[in-house]
DNA sequence: TCTGGGGTCCTAGGACCC
DNA sequence: TCTGGGGTCCTAGGACCC
C-alpha cells in the first residue's frame, strides 16, 4: 500500500499559518519575480483566479476582488515543509519527499483501518504545523495520486481516500477527468478525449498494450497502475536524477559581465549542492544565458563544458563558470535569465580519472561547508564571487516575513 | 516603464564520423 | 515494385509536473 500526502494550496497555506488576518481571505502566491500565479487558495479558486497566468495581466482583477497578493517565500515554505516532512516520516519507516509540499508514504503490511490512519496523519499534521493536507492511499503510487485527488477535491472524502478494492477505484476514477491522472496534461488529456474517453475509468478499461503503441510505454504503465498493477517501483519513485538544472531569470535585466558571471556562480553553489545531495557528479555542463523570447530579437547564448575529471565540488564548478563566462557573455544584450544545467551525471564513487588532470575536488571541504548550510541554513557559507553583485536579484515586492528563519522577523505575541 | 516560473525527462532531427 | 548504413553527440522543443 501506498500513501499520497499533500498540502493543499501549499504556499497559501504556509502564507495563512502565522498570519491569522489573511486566514478567511482570498490569498494566492506568485512565481520568482512576481512572474505568474502559481498557488491559489481553496478561496481565491472559488473566483475562478487562473494558476500560472502572467501576474500583470490580472493585477487590477485581483485588486477588485481584494485577493491578497504574496511573493514566494522560499525560506518560509523550505522550512514549513521540512517541518511538515518530518512529521510525515513518523507514519512510515519509507518516505519518499517527493516535492516540497507532497510525500509518497509505503507500506508494507495491511491496516484494518486505513481511513482512522490517514485522520490521523492529517489531525497530526494541522495540530503540529497548521498545514491543511489530504491523504490518498492507493495499492499503486498513482492510485495513491488518484486517491489524494479525491481526498481534496471530490466531495464526500473530506482529506482521506482509500483506493484498495476495485470497486472504490470505480467510484473514484467515474469522477476524475483524464487530465486528474498523474502524467496525464492537457495534451495526451486531448488526444484520449477523441478517442471516445471520458474520465479516467475509461482510460483504466483500455489495454495497455493498445495505450503502448497509441502513446508510449508511460501510457501503457499508467494504465496498468490504474488497475492496480505497479510499475513505478519504489526505488523507480526516487531514483536519482538523470539531469540536474538551476535556473533564474532576473529581476531586472542584466547587461555586465560582472553580474552574469556571480548570479551562475550561484547557480554552480546549488548545482553542486544537488549533485552531492544524491551522490552524483557532473560530467557535462550546459551554461545558458538568453534574453526574453518576447524582445524582438531573441539572442540565446550557450555553451557545453565538459570537465576533464567529473566532479560535484561547487568551488571546482564556479571555477570553470568563470574561465568560461566570456564563451556566453555578450555585450548589449539585455541578459533576462540565465542558468547551469547538469545533463551528463556520473556517480561520486565510480569517477572516470584522467591521466594528465590532477584531482581538484576537495570533498573535505565541501562536506564541512554542507555541514554549516545544514545546521545554520542554506546560504550561511557561501562562495564570495557570487556575492559581489547582487543587482540582479529577484523582484519580491508582497513579500511576507520569514517568520521561522530570521531573528527579526519571528511573529510577536503583545498581550 | 515594464512585466511572462522552474525542474525533469524524452525524442526528433541535424551534423558529423567511420 | 521499391529500395540506399549505423552510431554518437548535440540542440531544440515538447510534454509533464508542481
Amino acid at each position: 500500500m501506498y500513501a499520497l500526502v499533500d498540502a493543499v494550496a501549499f504556499y497559501a497555506s504556509a502564507e495563512k499559518v502565522f498570519d491569522p488576518s489573511i486566514r478567511h481571505k482570498p490569498v494566492v502566491v506568485l512565481t520568482n519575480n512576481d512572474g505568474c500565479i502559481c498557488a491559489v487558495c481553496p478561496i481565491a479558486r472559488k473566483l475562478n483566479i487562473p494558476k500560472f497566468e502572467a501576474f500583470f495581466k490580472i493585477k487590477n482583477d485581483l485588486k477588485q476582488h481584494n485577493v491578497v497578493v504574496r511573493s514566494s517565500n522560499y525560506e518560509l515554505y523550505a522550512d514549513l515543509s521540512d517541518r511538515m516532512m518530518n512529521v510525515i516520516s513518523r507514519f512510515s519507516d519509507e518516505q519518499h519527499v517527493y516535492s516540497i509540499d507532497e510525500a509518497f508514504l509505503k507500506f508494507n503490511h495491511d491496516f484494518n483501518d486505513w481511513q482512522q490512519y490517514g485522520e490521523t496523519i492529517r489531525r497530526t499534521i494541522w495540530r503540529e504545523t497548521k498545514l491543511p493536507v489530504g491523504v490518498g492511499f492507493g495499492t499503486t503510487p498513482t492510485l495513491a495520486k488518484a486517491a489524494n485527488h479525491a481526498a481534496k477535491k471530490l466531495t464526500g472524502f473530506n482529506g482521506v481516500a482509500i483506493i484498495k478494492t476495485p470497486e472504490q477505484a470505480k467510484l473514484i476514477l467515474k469522477q476524475m477527468q483524464l487530465t486528474d491522472v498523474w502524467g496525464i496534461g492537457a495534451k495526451l488529456g486531448k488526444r484520449l478525449a477523441l478517442l471516445g474517453l471520458k474520465n479516467a475509468y475509461d482510460l483504466a478499461k483500455q489495454d495497455p498494450k493498445k495505450m503502448r503503441k497509441f502513446h508510449s510505454i508511460v501510457l501503457e504503465n499508467t494504465v496498468k497502475e490504474l488497475n492496480g498493477i505497479t510499475c513505478l517501483s519504489w526505488d523507480d519513485v526516487r531514483e536519482d536524477k538523470k539531469e540536474i538544472f538551476s535556473t533564474r531569470s532576473f529581476g531586472q535585466r542584466v547587461t555586465d559581465l560582472f553580474s552574469l558571471n556571480a548570479a551562475l556562480v550561484c547557480h554552480a553553489d546549488i548545482i553542486g549542492r544537488k549533485l552531492r545531495q544524491q551522490g552524483s557528479t557532473v560530467k557535462k555542463l550546459l551554461i545558458f544565458a538568453h534574453n526574453s523570447q518576447h524582445d524582438v530579437a531573441y539572442i540565446k547564448r550557450s555553451y557545453l563544458y565538459e570537465f576533464p575529471v567529473a566532479t560535484s565540488d561547487s568551488l571546482v564548478i564556479a571555477n570553470a563558470i568563470s574561465r568560461l563566462i566570456h564563451k556566453i557573455y555578450q555585450p548589449q544584450v539585455q541578459f533576462y535569465k540565465c542558468g547551469l544545467g547538469a545533463v551528463e551525471l556520473g556517480k561520486e564513487n565510480a569517477t572516470q580519472l584522467a591521466l594528465f588532470e590532477p584531482i581538484k575536488d576537495n570533498p573535505q571541504l565541501m562536506q564541512c561547508y554542507d555541514h554549516i548550510n545544514k545546521k545554520y541554513g542554506v546560504g550561511s557559507a557561501f562562495i564570495a564571487s557570487s556575492h559581489l553583485t547582487q543587482n540582479w536579484s529577484m523582484k519580491r515586492h508582497y513579500l511576507s516575513p520569514q517568520y521561522t528563519t530570521k531573528w527579526s522577523d519571528i511573529p510577536k505575541i503583545i498581550c
